[in-house]
DNA sequence: GCGCTTCACTTAAGCGCTTCAGTGAAGCGC
DNA sequence: GCGCTTCACTGAAGCGCTTAAGTGAAGCGC
């Protein structure tokens, strides 16, 4: 604990107990040296407050113990969680999260992946915009990559933690549907969605079988940008019953329009999210919403990364169901 | 393009130019090079397509390019916001963040920033839980360290930007006396405050000023435990008239646990909140809140840090002004 | 007692950069 | 034309580790 100015160096180690630097390397890993020796070791790094210096190994070793993580879009709240929760999972398995945000850029979602590649982590772990886009493949070659929501269609990943949107698609439209509701305004985003299709297919093809009159718009990450949109929805002729937004942040904005132009919630307009942000139970009314299970899906990806970095390739897709959380924001039509 | 298994060395440049590799490194950081060579040198390290390995950049010079961010809890939704923003602003800036989270525990905190500095980053910005414990001091020492919220009492920090709790509180305060409110319940945290005074300070300060009757209570930084102790409060057999919550995330508890014993918000009782979330001004009612400005916060933070891993000490303390945003969780209480 | 393996190390190369201390040529004042 | 500085570079050390290859001693079977 002295005051000591720089950090002890793996050779201060060496001299100390008289052993050769690779005798020490050896002992504080733990390997190919005896008990007592290693014993020796250790109480020496303790006395000098040695801490092996990550760049030097990083270097000598090809390992930086640093993973990627790159959010196609951090403005959306749940992403925060979900990132927030990986680099703490990570920390768990003594690796430090690198974490990057796109801004809703899928152009800006590829450079930054290189850039994390070029900083030399050792995986990645995406929740990107654009799953299909051809340089996910360049990627995914030089280094082990999971992505979770959709799987990188043109890529050899390391792994991918899907949502099974037709399914959460289908609970949110049925029920509404259910409900007595037919006019609906879909709220996308350009969001992961499962292998090589769109959410936006289910959502029509949804739609269709359970003959609902669904109009799709496109709306941002960000709440007030949300909010805009959920507005122009509200606005139509044909003014919908309900909303059907597919993130959380994007239901905050439709409560914000609703209130705005002074429609109830569910009386003149249910609104169904996606994700289940801790904050969504604590609205008025709380908020009904399509989700997964946070914790597992965090605990999926980070095994999967490592099993990929530390070499057994096991190119697994695990598959998250949906739950349809039913709260107080969606109800009957007032017409029905 | 070309699929290049391995990455090019600098060596590999200097051979294809016929340089040492000292002018490609020269060349490449544009110092002490002709224009020309310069300019062979760039075009060589594009054609084979190099780009410099950053950790070996690091052990020669010592520097990572990383810039370690410690938040005291992440629970709170605008730590979150200010620490992804703040990582962000690094990147603009060329740097990388190391984002860690002591979740609410200031012992935690510490062994955390250690880690940082451990794992090499060139400085540190941390919004503690504890800014007065000694050990920052020896922190400091090593490494640059800029604080957001509070000053490092103990500690020749690199720089800090503070909030100012005492108008921030003021406000607030101020605010609620003026609707009429008397009987008011604080729901506090360990939350960084001005200079060697805790914000609760401020709190029974202003209290008395105004002749308020104040309940202080300590709520931890997640809304599900903050809804507990808002509903502790609001079951008081006095009612408190309003909320006075020093964070948004522990006034969206309040917001829970008023709906849930059936209180009208600002009808029975009123709420203020502290940040000014995003998500603030979407609730039903939204809500008023004491906020600062995010941007301006991250920008001086990330330009304090710089500065001093540059090696220009300027020691700054920068006092961040309060705003109120009056909105719609406060009125009058009923009987008045 | 001999060759063989195993154990517990040592030796030394090397990861890919930066940087300090030169070095030769050109430019300059006088 | 001489010494001086400046310019544009080169050479080589070294950052602090890891790791492949090597070594000597001990242990083992037979």
């Amino acid at each position: 604990m002295a005051g000591s100015r720089k950090r002890a160096t793996l050779r201060e180690v060496a001299e100390a107990t008289g052993l050769s630097t690779a005798a020490v390397s050896y002992a504080l890993r733990g390997l190919q040296v005896s008990k007592e020796t290693e014993k020796r070791v250790r109480q020496a790094a303790a006395e000098l407050g040695y801490e092996a210096d990550p760049i030097a190994r990083a270097l000598a070793s090809g390992r930086t113990s640093m993973v990627g993580l790159l959010s196609g879009s951090l403005e959306d709240l749940w992403q925060q969680q979900l990132f927030f929760s990986l680099g703490r999972e990570l920390l768990h398995k003594d690796r430090y999260a690198l974490i990057l945000d796109a801004g809703g850029d899928p152009a800006r979602e590829l450079t930054l992946a290189r850039q994390l590649r070029d900083q030399r982590v050792d995986g990645l772990i995406v929740s990107p915009l654009d799953p299909s886009a051809h340089a996910w493949a360049e990627l995914a070659e030089s280094l082990p990559v999971v992505s979770i929501g959709d799987s990188l269609s043109n890529a050899r990943a390391a792994g991918a933690v899907l949502f099974d949107n037709r399914a959460g698609v289908t609970l949110a439209l049925e029920h509404l549907s259910r409900l007595g509701h037919q006019r609906i305004a879909v709220l996308t985003t350009t969001r992961p969605s499962t292998p090589d299709r769109p959410a936006d297919t289910y959502v029509l093809e949804e739609g269709a079988r359970l003959a609902l009159d669904l109009t799709v718009l496109a709306a941002p990450q960000s709440v007030a940008e949300a909010e805009a949109v959920a507005h122009k929805a509200l606005a139509a002729p044909d003014r919908p019953t309900a909303l059907f937004c597919f993130s959380d942040s994007i239901a905050y904005g439709g409560y914000a329009a609703a209130r705005a132009v002074g429609l109830a919630i569910p009386g003149d307009v249910s609104i169904v999210g996606y994700d289940d942000h801790p904050v969504s139970r604590l609205l008025s009314p709380t908020l009904t919403t399509v989700d997964w299970d946070l914790e597992s899906i965090i605990r999926a990806a980070v095994q999967l990364v490592i099993t990929a970095i530390d070499g057994r390739p096991r190119r697994r897709r695990i598959v998250k169901p949906p739950n349809l959380r039913e709260r107080d924001s969606t109800g009957r039509p007032r017409h029905a």
